[in-house]
DNA sequence: TTGAAAGCGCTACCAC
DNA sequence: GTGGTAGCGCTTTCAA
């Protein structure tokens, strides 16, 4: 709890000296600058946070919102948070969690006592209403997730549209022509902008690509065992050697499971590409192609836009998109010559 | 953004009666402290944090130190840091997020800075590195979880052990004699202090009662339902007809199927009670008795005891147990007379 | 390359 | 019941 004025008086110079020397804003003789150095870590001194924020008018604090639906994906959820947090950290920045019921009270309290320099969205909602509170505020905020009205605010996602092609063309090229996707639940249909973007984006490419996509959802919820099931069925029936998974991990077993039941192989019979699936693909009792959702990508990427803001630079505003990354994990074979 | 200067203006009064009107920490007149508050909804005011900060050092903000281990149960955490944000909110605090790879590193950092008043610390284990921190810090430390050496540390939690007693004399007083537990995964057992002694609880209970008790963990990890399944044909051969479930959802999921698959009904051939569980057992599938891990109580009990160390007011230190709480969902009958 | 000093926007003491 | 004002510990001009 040393304050700048014994560093100061330690290391022999004026105070203004040493919060130069600390803060690199001005440049400070090698020697004084290692005295100073000396001093603060004898003392054990770290600036004053609520001094800093006064004086500096910059808190080196975001803020997290966060609204914990009861139907998150909790594994998801906290992926993001722990992976916006280490990315925070590693640029000095510390995390404030935003969990109000009413998540825009929390941002509008933050951002009007300045206690955090930006606010990251998280779980963006097609019709979020967080989108008017960053609007209204003077704080910089990012989504990431895309809502419906983008075009003014700064958003940061994976390019699902291109990772749906991409999984498409793998698939594709390989020989597959009849194409199943199996989606997320129908809330996730509601909830997110994606899912119906990656249904339209490999239903357009299989045509594209000659072939022909039928496209489900995985239930009413994440866990509608039966549901998945029936669909694998019916993609059978129908003639589908490739199916694109974009769905939770779950889902992926129970895909696996019915293959498995109906006595079909992967790859031999059936080939799967899993699109933006947050979990480890790799890790997996059976590895599957996957172009994953990488949450450290997103959130550096969000942190360091959010910084760009607090500098005052120049941000583009609209959709920042991250191009997606084809992971090989040899679930994807020639289709069968049938 | 507006200052208190500008609501003394606005409400005609000083701006010193303006701070206290909205702290409460001087008498206000109704009629004064009427036009101040109108003022203060006109203009959106909001005190600054920081100045808040430097001049009452009082920041308003915790830290959850929350360590995400690889192995650790998302759900529950995310059920944690959850309530005790809220719990937090409750009392005007704000939560700041400590996921340091190095929690000791973090919790220095914003004790060194003034950066929160408190810091609360989940998920401890009984060797738990932040104990040697907390010793060392100034800044009040509130722990939920027991680490071995707590003496002069404060601590909160379920009290574990009567909960265990409460189970075994639940279904002692419904006639069962052989009693199985089906404790965490292995890890479980080193990572906390509490899985052993619900084990040597309902080991001596069940004693006590008259009875038997058998042990086991649910295997290496948590996910392990073939080690869960052996267990529970162990036990029904044995002649167990009374099990107490101390493990995470999966756990009672896996025993229900094993149980069926056996040919045994519940509570008819079988009784369960699950014991330090944080899920809902009132949700579940089938609904089972159960002695709750209630989140919001130990979150509650632990901002309220983090708030009177930072007024300065005597709190005992040592352990803080939280009484347990029998919910019956009938999941417990008298034991075939067999 | 360095120092002196003016605030940042509050809280809380002292006075009335 | 209310007002004036001295700091809180920094950052950042302005001067040297």
């Amino acid at each position: 709890m040393a304050g700048i004025d014994e560093v100061a008086r330690a290391a022999g110079v004026s105070i203004s000296t040493v919060s130069y020397a600390l803060s690199g804003k001005r440049p400070v003789s090698a020697e004084t600058r290692r005295r100073i150095q000396a001093a603060v870590h004898e003392l054990g001194y770290s600036p004053n946070a609520g001094a800093r924020m006064l004086a500096g008018s910059q808190t080196h604090i975001f803020a997290l919102s966060e609204p914990l639906r009861a139907d998150s994906h909790a594994p998801s959820h906290m992926a993001f948070m722990h992976a916006m947090t280490v990315a925070a950290r590693r640029k000095e920045y510390d995390m404030l969690l935003l969990t109000d019921e009413d998540a825009s009270a929390g941002m509008k309290r933050v951002a009007a006592s300045g206690l955090v320099d930006a606010i990251l969205v998280l779980d963006v909602a097609p019709d979020d209403p967080r989108v008017a509170i960053a609007r209204a505020s003077a704080t910089p905020t990012l989504f990431v997730g895309i809502p419906n009205d983008h075009d003014d605010l700064v958003c940061v996602d994976l390019d699902f549209e291109r990772a749906a092609v991409e999984a498409v063309d793998r698939l594709a090229d390989a020989g597959h022509r009849e194409i199943g996707l199996i989606g997320g639940s129908r809330r996730a249909y509601e909830k997110s902008n994606f899912p119906p973007r990656v249904r339209a984006a490999v239903v357009a490419r299989a045509a594209e690509r000659g072939g022909h996509a039928r496209a489900v959802a995985s239930g009413e919820v994440v866990t509608d065992r039966a549901h998945v099931r029936e669909s694998v069925r019916e993609f059978i029936a129908a003639g589908v050697t490739g199916i694109v998974l974009h769905a939770p991990e779950e889902v992926l077993q129970v895909v696996l499971v019915e293959l498995a039941a109906l006595g079909k192989s992967m790859p031999g019979d059936v080939s799967i590409v899993s699109v933006g699936s947050s979990f480890d693909t790799d890790t997996q009792p059976t590895p599957v192609d996957s172009i994953p959702l990488v949450p450290q990508s997103s959130c550096e990427l969000a942190v360091d836009l959010a910084i760009e803001l607090i500098a005052g630079r120049p941000v583009a505003s609209g959709l920042h998109l991250i191009p997606p990354t084809y992971l090989e994990r040899g679930s994807v074979a020639a289709a069968p010559s049938a």
